[in-house]
RNA sequence: CGGGACGUGGCGCAGUUUGGUAGCGCGCCUGCUUUGGGAGCAGGAUGUCGCAGGUUCGAAUCCUGUCGUCCCGACCA
């Protein structure tokens, strides 16, 4: 069917929104593919339905084919399931919660292990049913902190969520891989630049993920790559830093009057912030008292200082005052009794530190690990940054910025075990099964592709998530050639499969122009009185803007190598048009 | 949750300091002209100024409260 823009409610616009900053929000706004209903809430119009749909399509195809079974789960979920795993305490109030008429409650799902568990843990029971995986594609409701950047960040998103059920781990691993696979295409087909990197598993659980990132400037996550490979989440990576030695014939006190943070004491006394050591206290649920020692120029992990204490939450002002310990000028020499100190390994890089003095207005220059002081435990405590060292081969990493598009997760049995959902084995015995996990975000897809493809007049879509693939532009409303020649280039390139629009609109060129820039279609032909008097037609290709004449006598053929690479699932099928 | 800002026709904004009953651009409707890069002229419609109180002869404007939206922060030694 050829989309006629006469008739498509695709209102475009031709100011900014005033609220959205972002690219993606910006133009998905502009170009009349969504509209924004409250905060992080959005209705999708026409044209970003299509879009939407084949991003979509894309993820469900390539579930089908790794042997992925597509389910419906309900949106709402009883809190009875989740109080089973645990998460009714654990996930917080990003959990929206409701009653209904009986008082009976309920969440919006914001994910759905507790829900596919208890729907298998009663008709899975024997391991020669095993392996089988179910998806879904479904909007989610988390109530974000800070819902923003339009979808990047939508509290309301649509969601693929996979999981798996096995009986060994090895299974899980094989279907890890076939997902990660999977995944890798998903990113290819919609044309991204992406990178798998390490990642932290966050509120879903489990030990092994990979987040795959489609690079962005404005990406909300913050990535370390190294040219050998080796990529991660900056908070999940493993930190490898090497500090400063100030070096001290013996400890010293010396006087830093008014000096607090790590940046005035390496200003005051000229050295590098790397030869300093950073202290943070925080204390678990039970109120026992931890201090983290970590390299002055690095920031504590909030995700690795929770690995070594479950619970782990920094002081207040008063807390650091009623525990005896000196807010800014806090170190390993001298600390109250009664406090735990584990330090950051990469302490154990220098012999010397400049320390705080546990007295405000005063630090210790030269103070000696094993000598001076002593640390109870040693752990991987720092964010890692760009210039630190690869773990995998030491060079120098790079630092990027990404947007989280998709995740895979090896839950094991954190979820079978707590709901308790076992099969029988082999062997005869009951096992919780062994359980693995896979989102694809596809409406924040959609906005990363936006994110990656755009310049200041509008989108470029990729040919396979375009709302479609080619846009006849006849100028010349109502003309009685340019019209029908219009309207025949449009069925000659949807007979050859393509999948086209026209813009019969009755408006002026330039207008429909701008908003075929706006719209992204990848390929524009524009028909108007003076091309067609020389038996011509100019396409315009909208990812370099480059625009060229081709005769309208055999348009169809011209075009038909690059609609059979369109069909097959081509980027950019029609480059080779503009190739001389 | 802390900080900042904003809320005025469909959209983008001015007007608020110094109270006097609302204006601009775009869009929309009608007509004529125009028709290859967001047209011109003429005419027209559209606002309980987020909401609720208060002060005042009089409130978009001042005060209080409230709701909504956006931005920054929530890692600080």
């Amino acid at each position: 069917m050829i989309l006629r823009m006469s008739k498509m409610y695709a209102p475009t616009l031709k100011e900014d929104p005033s609220d959205a900053e972002l690219a993606s929000h910006r133009l998905l706004l502009r170009a009349g593919m969504m509209r924004k209903n409250g905060a992080g809430l959005y209705t999708f119009l026409p044209l970003g339905m299509r879009v939407l749909n084949k991003v979509e399509a894309i993820v469900n195809g390539e579930m089908d084919a790794i042997g992925a079974q597509q389910i419906l789960m309900p949106f709402v979920q009883p809190a009875d399931l989740w109080r089973e795993s645990g998460r009714w305490d654990d996930y917080g109030p990003e959990l929206a919660r409701l009653n209904d008429r009986h008082g009976v409650e309920y969440c919006l799902g914001p994910t759905h292990e507790e829900l596919i568990t208890s729907l298998v843990r009663n008709e899975l029971r024997s391991y020669k049913e095993l392996p089988v995986s179910l998806y879904q594609t479904q909007v989610k409701f988390r109530d974000e902190i800070r819902p923003r950047f339009g979808l990047m960040r939508g509290r309301e998103f649509l969601m693929k969520d996979a999981y798996s059920f096995h009986a060994t781990q090895e299974s899980l691993q094989e279907t890890y891989d076939d997902m990660s696979g999977a995944y890798a295409r998903i990113c290819d087909r919609l044309g991204l630049v992406w990178r798998p990197v390490e990642a932290d598993s966050g509120q879903i659980g489990g030990k092994v993920t990979t987040e795959f990132m489609a690079l962005a400037e404005y990406g909300e996550a913050e990535i370390v790559y190294c040219e050998c490979g080796y990529a991660a989440d900056s908070e999940a990576g493993e930190c490898k830093c090497t500090a400063t030695m100030y070096e001290r014939e013996a400890m010293e006190k010396i006087s830093t009057p008014g000096i607090h943070t790590i940046e005035e004491l390496a200003g005051f006394l000229n050295i590098p912030e790397s030869s300093c050591m950073k202290a943070l206290s925080g204390k678990d649920p039970e109120g026992n008292i931890t201090v983290f020692f970590v390299p002055g120029d690095h920031e504590l992990n909030d995700i690795k200082a929770n690995r070594v204490v479950d619970g782990f939450e920094l002081l207040t002002d008063e807390e650091m005052i009623e525990a005896g310990l000196s807010k800014g000028s806090m170190g390993p020499v001298g600390l109250p009794e009664g406090v735990r100190v584990i330090a950051d390994w990469n302490l154990q890089g220098i012999s010397q530190w400049v320390v705080g003095a546990n007295e405000d207005g005063y630090h210790y220059a030269g103070a000696r690990l094993g000598e001076d002081f002593k640390v109870d435990g040693w752990a991987d405590l720092c964010q890692v940054k760009p210039g630190d060292a690869c773990p995998t081969c030491g060079k120098t990493l790079l630092g990027a910025r990404g947007i989280e598009v998709s995740q895979v997760f090896q839950l094991g049995t954190k979820y079978s075990e707590s709901m308790n959902a076992t099969f029988m084995d082999e062997d005869g015995t009951e096992k919780p099964f062994i359980m693995g996990c896979y989102g694809v975000g596809v409406s924040r897809s959609m906005a990363a592709i936006v994110e990656q493809r755009h310049d200041d007049a509008g989108i470029m879509w990729p040919a396979p998530v375009a709302p479609a693939h080619v846009c006849v532009v006849p100028l010349a409303h109502g003309d009685e050639l340019v019209e029908p020649a219009a309207r025949k280039i449009a069925e000659e390139l949807e007979a050859l499969g393509l999948e086209v629009a026209i813009d019969d609109r009755n408006e002026r060129a330039g207008v429909k122009f701008a908003d075929a820039d706006l719209i992204g279609w990848p390929l524009q032909i524009v028909v108007g009185k003076r091309g067609l008097a020389q038996g011509k037609v100019e396409l315009k290709l909208r990812r370099t803007g480059e625009k060229r004449d081709f005769d309208l006598e055999g348009l169809a053929d011209t075009l038909s190598s690059a609609a059979k690479n369109a069909i097959a699932g081509a980027i950019d099928p029609f480059d080779a048009l503009f190739e001389d």
